[in-house]
DNA sequence: CGCCCTATTGAGGGCCCTCAAAGCTAGTGG
DNA sequence: CCACTAGCTTTGAGGGCCCTCAATAGGGCG
């Protein structure tokens, strides 16, 4: 008897929706198996055509892609409550890759229980398809991050959008240290700058008195100049309160 | 009496999903109200908070954002049968804005018809989910190409989902001519890219003998050639056929 | 005909890249 | 206990892609 497994997942749900009891009844009556997952584990690959969708319990994923060149784009990052390939109950074939950042628990929730879900409660459907449209907003978010801001103002907005998410689930507290097995060369992939500049991009924020980065955690310093650094503004997020 | 505005809609839906005639009949049943925009204006803006969603019946519709320097960043392109906004239906505030390249006609649908049909229709429900996963799925890609990949790669990669899409809505015939109401600094904008730096990328392409570039039209003269240029994959799109 | 918008091309500069090397930390095994 | 290794971080130097500024040409429209 799984005790409590869509407990993060209904947190998440509650930081951007309303989520009433008999959604909460459905949610847990969801079938949910754990896997571990080891630093670097791809969860699902592309091309893949999955029967389960995962919910990050512990840890950090992130979804990426390879180009040509053969860079890896990180797209986005996910914390726990996310499922980050939900869209799989609808789109068979991956077009990403999602793989973990440092060791991490998913459940696995097989299709057909999300789709007997949604089926059951109008509601519930519209709640998970405005968490599938709010990780729309923070893909438009992150284009504009790579495409119209220089280095230093788009690693700031990325900070904030993750400390701003890391905040909402209740895993930051007021001290603002936020544990992230990031290392610079996911920020690198995430942002389509080199290592190298990702490096000196993170001494100007540290100089700057904003952050303290160091491996394994990221503590916020001045929370009002991190965000006017980086150009943020928490509404496409979409959050309940705040 | 509108004949067929729902015409665009179901093509477009038709060409991501099987739409059974239940379906169909749902969808002739919205209510549409037509309003013509010229280039330029804004459909919605950020900020706003819309009880109707616009379907694109002609012409073409941009997302766009503004960042804090001053550049317009445009996140998608839309064509006739995309809805752009449909994610306002669950998200009450926009976060980004909408608007018109070249003079279009849009179709108005209210939220509460939209909501309606989809308590009625859970198969409806699923495949207009899927088109926002589709919507997702699109800006990843933008993600990796403005960010993984060089002007030449990424002006390819984005033309050639540009005429992908149009094909698979009829918008192009054999000739792989495609009417567009895009100037260079639209692509500009999309690219994340200068004007300038579009120019001499364009004439590139079109010195290798891939394309002809004039102002309202896109000729695709080596189809083949173009995709391998911009490492172009049509998957991502999910379409039902090709 | 003149105006405005768009396209095109040149020249110089800056942001970020690649290549390279050294320091740091944690885990491993002798 | 400490060399050793592997992965991550940090810093330097030079180069390239793309930017900005600037100017000319072309095209549609009143």
């Amino acid at each position: 008897m799984a005790p409590d497994l869509s407990a993060p997942l209904l947190r998440k749900l509650e930081s951007i929706a309303v989520v009433p009891d008999a959604d909460k009844a459905l949610l847990r009556g969801l079938r949910i198996t754990t896997r571990q997952l080891a630093h670097g584990d791809n969860l699902v690959s592309v091309g893949d055509t999955p029967h389960f969708s995962a919910l990050v319990i512990t840890g950090m994923l992130c979804r990426y892609d390879v180009v040509e060149s053969g860079t890896r784009q990180i797209m986005s990052f996910h914390l726990p409550g996310d499922i980050p390939d939900l869209q799989s109950v609808f789109l068979s074939t991956m077009d990403h890759s999602v793989a973990s950042i440092g060791p991490s628990t998913v459940g696995l929730i097989p299709h057909e229980d999300l789709q007997r879900a949604f089926e059951r409660s109008f509601h519930l459907t519209s709640v998970m398809w405005r968490e599938t449209l709010i990780d729309s907003a923070i893909f438009r978010q992150w284009i504009g991050n790579i495409g119209g801001r220089t280095a230093i103002v788009a690693m700031a907005h990325l900070l904030c959008e993750l400390v701003a998410r890391g905040r909402a689930i209740g895993l930051i507290k007021d001290d603002m240290r936020f544990r992230l097995p990031l290392i610079q060369q996911d920020l690198a992939d995430a942002l389509g700058l080199s290592l190298v500049h990702i490096n000196r991009t993170l001494r100007q924020l540290r100089r700057a008195g904003l952050i303290v980065w160091e491996p394994g955690s990221l503590t916020v310093l001045d929370w009002e100049g991190l965000q006017k650094a980086g150009d943020f503004d928490p509404s496409y997020l979409h959050l309940v309160r705040d």
